[in-house]
DNA sequence: GTTCTAACA
DNA sequence: TGTTAGAA
């Protein structure tokens, strides 16, 4: 199908799913007018894309997380270093909390005092 | 009308 | 990521 129509069927714009294919997370042809052709199983890496991307992670990590899902849903298959990625990505979200965690509490402390 | 690439008041 | 320009 032509990246209008996946746009159309994932809800995804037409904007995101060139960078997607431009970063190897989705793979297309080209007709002979040049236009990006998409297997119809492309609206389903979409949504595992979608997914990983709701996560926080990078189109770098997600290119090597994507083959190990086997659906939209947080269930991945054991590949190989996959749990050294997702621990780090943990951490790296862990620290964020933590930094938002002292930013709540000082603008707490400046509102009651 | 739809898509393509490249670039950013 | 949006948007836009110029071309196919």
């Amino acid at each position: 199908m032509l990246i209008g129509e996946l746009a159309e069927h994932t809800g995804a714009s037409i904007r995101s799913l060139r960078h997607y294919e431009n970063n190897g997370l989705l793979t297309a042809g080209r007709g002979s007018n040049g236009y990006r052709e998409f297997p119809d199983s492309a609206v389903q890496t979409v949504a595992r894309i979608r997914a990983l991307l709701a996560a926080g992670l990078s189109v770098t990590t997600i290119r090597q997380v994507l083959p190990c899902t086997v659906d939209a849903t947080p269930r991945v298959i054991p590949c190989a270093e996959l749990s050294a990625t997702l621990r780090g990505e943990l951490s790296r979200v862990e620290e964020q909390i933590t930094r938002l965690d002292h930013a709540r509490q000082l603008i707490a402390k400046m509102l009651a005092g």
